[in-house]
DNA sequence: CTAAATGCAAATGCTTTGCAATTCC
DNA sequence: GGAATTGCAAAGCATTTGCATTTAG
C-alpha cells in the first residue's frame, strides 16, 4: 500500500529534491490534521513541535505537497487560502456558511457527471474542479429567524 | 427600465453616499468593458480617461458595486482578483484554460437545480455559487498532442 | 454647510526571495 | 563534495488606510 509519503518521495526523487525533516514534518503534520488548514495555523503547529521551522520553509514546501498532487487549494475566505488533502481523501465539493463560517463538505455524482457533460460539448479537458456554494446553515437561518 | 447607474444611485441613497464623478466614471467603464477585469486593467483603462483618478479610488468603489449587486468576484488567478457583471448578465459558470487563460462561460440549468437539490438536503440556504473547471482547451490540447 | 469622498503616500499583511550557513544524497 | 535546503531578514506586491483637501447634496 503506498502511503503519502512514498508518493512525496518518489515526486521529490523524480525532481532531484531531497527528502528533508522539515519537510518530513509538514508532510506528517498536514496529514494528520483532518480539516481544511491555512498557512499560519500550520505554522503555529509546526512551531510548537520545532521551534526552528520557518515560514518560508513551510511557504516553499506546500507547492511542492500539491505538484505531488497530495493537497490542493480547497478555499478563500477573505484572502487566506486554505489548503485540504487530496491523497486518501475522496473530491468533495463544500457549502461555506456566511454566517458562522462553517464549512460542510458534500460528494455528488449526478453533478460530477454534469460536468463531465458540459466539458464534453465544449471539447474542454478537465483536470480539477472547484464548487463552492455560500449561503446559511441550519443553525444560522434559524438565528436570523429568531432575531427578527 | 432600470439602468445600471439608476440601481447604483439608489444603493448609494439608501446608504447616503454620494454619486461621485469618479464612481460614475468606474461604474461606466465596468459596465462598456464586455469581459472579467481586474483592479490593474481598470485602472489603466480609466487612467486614460481621468488622469488623476487613484487605486484607492477604486478599490474603495469595488465593494460599494458588489454590494448594490452589480458585479461580483468572478475569479481569481494567481493573487489576483477578476470581478464580472452581474447585473443584466445571466448567472453562469466558467472553464479555465491553464494553457492558454482562456475563459469559457458556461449555464447548465440541470447543473443549478442539482445544486439546490444539496443544499436542501443540507437544510443549507444558498446565496450564490461559484463553478470553476480548470483543464484544457480543444486548442491547447491540440498544441500538447502535436508538440509530442 | 458638512459629512463623505478623493488622491497621495505610507502602512499593512501575506508571500517570495537573496544570502550565508547547513545538510542530504 | 556539491547541489539543494534552511532560517532569517529584506523585498515584493496587491490592497488598505490616515490625512489634508475637495466636493456632492
Amino acid at each position: 500500500m503506498i502511503t503519502e509519503e512514498d508518493k512525496f518521495r518518489d515526486y521529490l526523487k523524480k525532481k532531484g529534491l531531497k527528502f528533508t525533516p522539515e519537510r518530513e514534518l509538514i508532510l506528517k503534520e498536514v496529514f494528520s490534521l483532518h480539516k481544511h488548514f491555512d498557512v499560519e495555523a500550520l505554522f503555529g503547529i509546526l512551531r510548537k513541535k520545532d521551534r526552528t521551522i520557518s515560514r518560508a520553509t513551510i511557504y516553499r514546501t506546500l507547492p511542492l505537497l500539491i505538484e505531488s498532487g497530495l493537497i490542493r487549494e480547497a478555499l478563500r475566505c477573505r484572502d487566506r487560502v486554505y489548503y485540504e488533502l487530496i491523497f486518501g481523501h475522496p473530491h468533495h465539493d463544500h457549502l461555506l456558511c456566511i454566517g458562522c463560517g462553517k464549512v460542510i463538505e458534500f460528494r455528488n455524482e449526478r453533478l460530477e457527471k454534469l460536468q463531465k457533460e458540459v466539458c464534453k460539448k465544449y471539447g474542454f479537458k478537465p483536470i480539477e474542479h472547484r464548487l463552492g456554494i455560500k449561503g446559511y446553515c441550519k443553525k444560522c437561518q434559524k438565528k436570523m429567524r429568531e432575531s427578527s
